[in-house]
DNA sequence: CGGGCGATGTCAGCGTTTTGTCATGTTCCG
DNA sequence: CGGAACATGACAAAACGCTGACATCGCCCG
């Protein structure tokens, strides 16, 4: 679960980070607004912490601008404690949830669990590729209209590739999304759900780059 | 726009009333438990700002039992700041949101707003999926017109289900809607509902998916 | 008060599916 | 050729979900 982190203060920052990656997520931290911005706009995230007073770019405007770029990840925003024109203004921009500094990280670990939890299946729309869709409500993929059962992890890998369609996904990056960060490194358990995947299709779909990873074509014209 | 204020504290009470008529609400206001309950049972109102501490009937026991008659309209609690423990009941019990006082009124403006955004399209009387009927003002389950006789927490468990028919929810989901907060993690108590359910329901409508959760398959039509 | 009954969570056992590992092929490229 | 990167089939452990049996609790009714 990769989690971005937007946060300047740096032991504030260092404290949640730690937490964070105890506590299993994955966690990219920020601390500039538009480098930010640009994290959030070009990978995906299973959530982002977000506080609102940043250098550069605020956070209102980062939120703002994932939503009209349609990033539809649960932003849970951080505010300082009685800034409520802040939180007014979150809610309007797409927070899902806000947390009053200081808090406690149980508070903040259970807010990440609910909030997750609750996208976990959400409106993100389904992801058509040739003849593959993928149906993130239904968590169901189809080949040619025709639903196939892949299996939790079979599902993520090519969620994740599908997402990412039209670049190469190196298989760092894959195992950094799929596995826990104590994963063997020697392992090719990638190669092999790959292989899996690919059978399941019928289709081909995943073109392998050698030397650099996997890449889900997207025809050009589609849309 | 028809709201429910209950809220003993008299200033607080007319300041918020002044303040949601001046919003465009209509608003109906509450003092007392046992009334406000009555009125909420008995009259359709858009969403209700419930405070917890009332005298005569506590605010969760009157949630509670609005939700127990079937009472579906989106109910935003308000409660002691820091009063981590009656959030959680007030999840439980049913509640959409919580707000902790003190609060600024534009906040709770936008809460409602967005309360009452998302509730817009999901205050259907009943629901029909396949042969199986849900009634929630009865709360009542048929099958093929057929009536039939379940617990409050399997009613609960299909009600949610169909409710969120056409998506995935996990057993995490379920558990977090079912059940207190402290509820053994590792416990196999929503299979065992979901068997329970499935038996006396004699029709296939719950789907496992494997790793993912259950989910109700709505034909495509109906809407 | 007390027995009976329904509701509901726990548990252990079972069969199935999932998934990482390993060994062995296969392809690509200099 | 040789070696590195990738593919694939077989396998076994672990995870997952289903079920029947049982324990517990609250509630109703005599």
């Amino acid at each position: 679960m990769r989690l971005l982190l937007v946060e300047d203060d740096d032991r504030i920052a260092r404290d949640l980070a730690e937490a964070l990656t105890a506590a299993g997520y994955l966690v990219d931290r920020e601390s500039d607004g538009e480098e930010a911005w640009f994290r959030g706009d070009t990978e995906d995230y299973a959530a982002v912490v977000l506080d609102l007073g940043l250098p550069t770019m605020d956070g209102l405007t980062i939120l703002k601008r994932w939503r009209a770029n349609g990033r539809t990840f649960p932003v849970l925003v951080l505010t300082a404690r009685g800034a409520w024109t802040e939180r007014v203004e979150g809610i309007d921009a797409g927070a899902d949830d806000y947390l009053a500094k200081p808090f406690e990280m149980e508070e903040l670990l259970a807010w990440l669990r609910a909030i997750v939890r609750r996208s976990a299946g959400q409106a993100a729309p389904a992801i058509s590729i040739g003849s593959v869709t993928l149906d993130p409500r239904q968590m169901r993929i189809s080949v040619n209209g025709v639903p196939k059962n892949f299996s939790p992890q079979e599902y993520r890998l090519l969620s994740y590739l599908m997402l990412h369609a039209d670049r190469v996904v190196s298989q760092m990056e894959l195992t950094e999304h799929l596995y826990a960060q104590d994963f063997e490194r020697d392992s090719n358990a990638v190669e092999v759900l790959v292989g899996r995947v690919r059978r399941k299709l019928g289709v081909d779909l995943i073109e392998t780059r050698r030397g650099f990873g996997y890449i889900v074509d997207k025809p050009e014209d589609s849309g």
